[in-house]
DNA sequence: TTAAATTAGTCTCACGTGCAACGATCTTAA
DNA sequence: TTAAGATCGTTGCACGTGAGACTAATTTAA
């Protein structure tokens, strides 16, 4: 890889600071090159690392993407939650979180109750069953991710995640935990 | 937005280190914070950014991501390509490939021609038309595509962009210009 | 108290996309 | 020369998912 993406060894040449600031050459208007193209790098970099992931909770454990978000919701939360408040902070639409629910609870890796003071919503928690498999699914995945990111610095890491958090923001994109919990008192 | 997602102007918290950095700490691995979560905060970030774009194509122009990444990579390359070769390098399925091609081929934004060397193949190439549909877009992008990362420096955009190169290589996601024109060539 | 507006969750519908089979063409090796 | 295998692009199929209608329950305002 020498040309088309950005070495991390050399002083970024002009086209691909260019990329994302366009603005400062008319002529660099004209043209784009996909591959320095931000929009276009997140999405693929998204599904290539979301398949290579996959792998570990599809295959072996048989769970999907919404499923995965219910999931990991419910293990890290203390307190059970309504599916709603999941769609939320998921950002996933509550369809899908719902067929993702439904599934789950088929398979008894999570369990419902009516919720006494609104009897719309369904309290949503992880069974014995469900807190085991996510006990079991996490380490697989955190060591995935490890790997993934292996590439970087422990500093470079730490950059990222400061860089994605800060356009999380500019895109109002982060739902805090008082917020998400505001919803959730009754 | 305070507890849930990195905060820029404070020292990272162990938590949010271990996010991306969990084998210190074993204690760590038994809960898993989705914010904190690289691939779904790539996952969530690509979306919402595609969204955030594909109004300037979708709705303006009628373009899906597919077409317009027909468009884009015919549009920065001067030669004609095969669909084969837009499928590659956009990482995109051939299938999806070609039925963009078909559509925007019934639109006459691009056209074919025979590859005399292999009839198999057809080369692509933007008509007058798509040319003109590109140098009308491309603008609107990039306006786009700095506004979303408006919140971030000139410098700490090329970190972004040095970062995702190094995953991207990590992943072995990046096909060179080399690489894709020797597959070209004939 | 009552009616209108809102909200939680489910379901139907339409659509986009990956998969895989396919025909046509080219390449390779016997 | 011929047969087997690879490759390009297309198409049918199945599946996942977002949009939006819908029911039931709750809240708000009159």
């Amino acid at each position: 890889m020498t040309k088309s993406v950005s070495s991390d060894d050399m002083v970024p040449t002009r086209s691909e600071v260019d990329s994302v600031a366009p603005q400062e050459d008319a002529a660099a208007k004209k043209r784009l090159d996909l591959f320095h193209f931000m929009p276009f790098r997140l999405n693929r970099l998204a599904a290539e690392v979301s398949s290579a992931l996959s792998a570990e909770y599809q295959a072996r454990y048989g769970l999907d993407i919404p499923s995965w978000r219910v999931l990991a919701t419910l293990g890290f939360r203390r307190d059970a939650c309504s599916a709603q408040y999941i769609a939320d902070c998921t950002r996933t639409h509550k369809s899908t979180i719902s067929r993702a629910v439904t599934a789950l609870m088929e398979r008894q890796i999570i369990e419902r109750v009516e919720n006494a003071h609104d009897r719309r919503e369904f309290r949503l928690q992880l069974t014995r069953k469900g807190k085991a498999l996510y006990e079991e699914l996490i380490p697989r995945l955190l060591r995935r991710e490890q790997e993934i990111f292996s590439c970087l610095s422990a500093q470079e890491r730490r950059q990222l995640g400061k860089l994605l958090g800060k356009i999380e923001h500019g895109l109002e994109l982060v739902q805090t935990s008082e917020e998400a919990d505001a919803k959730e008192a009754y």
